[in-house]
DNA sequence: CGCCGAGTTGAACTGAATCAAGAAACGTGG
DNA sequence: CCACGTTTCTTGATTCAGTTCAACTCGGCG
């Protein structure tokens, strides 16, 4: 039934034009970060693209310096990495978030990550060179920046304190309390690779939860 | 032999000049993460204060909302949380290392941290607000800021890899690579929580080490 | 000198990993 | 639209790294 659902948003997808995209991403942007003046919203716009991908590509390879930074206004996708040849999942992102690939977006480096959509996905695109030169010529959107890395580096935090401390059934406890709709969306095997379990406690800890 | 030089350098900390603090600081600041124009150092050094603490002293409670970032001069200094009544050592600050009540300082919210010296220590104290005029008035200061949270953020980033997949030995290792000389500056306990791990596992790895 | 907290050592316990099979779900081509 | 192969998920048995609890040692300080 949630399925059904997320279907049709899925087909309706193909119906957000590119401005749509710019322009609600540059809306949500400002008002989750801070207001930026007419001539910044302009540069701006001139500086996003749109992409499109259908289910389970991948969009960034390892090893690729990616200057990418997505924002996606439709569908999912995840950041991940090999450790001993398994996919350890590291960041979602769903309707409204920011994914890149987080190391080579800021320091040019060859990317330890893949990124990869989950669920078809639409998302506006900026490239690391053009955020600079922005955040050079306006300081309101500089200003911007660092209200969303402050945003980003507070996650993360938070982040560490849950993966030290926290059992494997709170940990997953947590993160369906912060993504009520996860396990309809993406597979069980991200899930846990997030939560840095194996596949086999998180699906007892399912089980467990089920009954 | 260790303690020796640490002894010399405490006792020379008392000759460290307000002054010098507050201009070695901004010099070093600049180094790492972006020049500043003339007129903003002077605004900045108008916002600077100096502190000085003496051994293992509780600098900002848990609860209070803290508004301090100390960038040291001298010594040490540590953040951390009580979990279940023990303390767990979330981030150690050396010379030239920032420190803050991280949620507080960005957020207004009260601290779930504590802050408290570790050697006596000499830091440069700037205060949110002030951080957040600066900020507004001077863009280079603002890219600067930038620049610090988005390194803050990248290392968090790390961590959390390294929390989610080495053993306890592992993470000691890397911690020591790090900071060859913490285990001589940092209680042991202090070490053992930060790594997340009990002391006593903390203790084995050490004494195997040795052997 | 004796106390006290920090660190070490030992023994028993436990949560989660690993290894190994089986069951479901998925999508691809006939 | 169904059959088959592949991938994902579940279930069970065993193992192991690290915790917990408890006792003991050591070095510094009143």
């Amino acid at each position: 039934m949630q399925k059904q659902d997320s279907d049709i948003n899925l087909t309706a997808c193909h119906d957000i034009s590119d401005d749509e995209v710019v322009l609600s991403g540059i809306e949500v942007l400002q008002r989750h970060y801070g207001r930026l003046s007419d001539v910044c919203v302009k540069d701006l716009a001139q500086c996003i693209s749109v992409a499109r991908f259908g289910k389970s590509e991948v969009i960034i390879e390892m090893g690729a310096v990616a200057d990418d930074l997505f924002f996606l206004r439709q569908g999912s996708a995840r950041a991940y990495y090999l450790k001993d040849g398994r996919e350890i999942t590291d960041w979602f992102a769903f309707e409204h978030d920011f994914i890149c690939a987080i190391n080579s977006f800021y320091t040019q480096n060859p990317s330890p990550h893949y990124i990869a959509s989950i669920e078809p996905m639409v998302a506006g695109v900026i490239h690391a060179p053009d955020m600079q030169m922005l955040c050079r010529k306006h300081h309101d959107f500089e200003h911007l920046c660092r209200n969303i890395t402050t945003d980003t580096m507070l996650r993360l935090q938070q982040r560490i304190v849950a993966l030290q401390f926290e059992s494997a059934q709170q940990k997953y406890e947590n993160l369906l309390v912060k993504y009520p709709e996860i396990t309809n969306r993406v597979a069980v095997g991200h899930i846990a690779s997030y939560l840095g379990i194996t596949n086999e406690t998180l699906s007892r800890i399912r089980h467990k939860r089920a009954s």
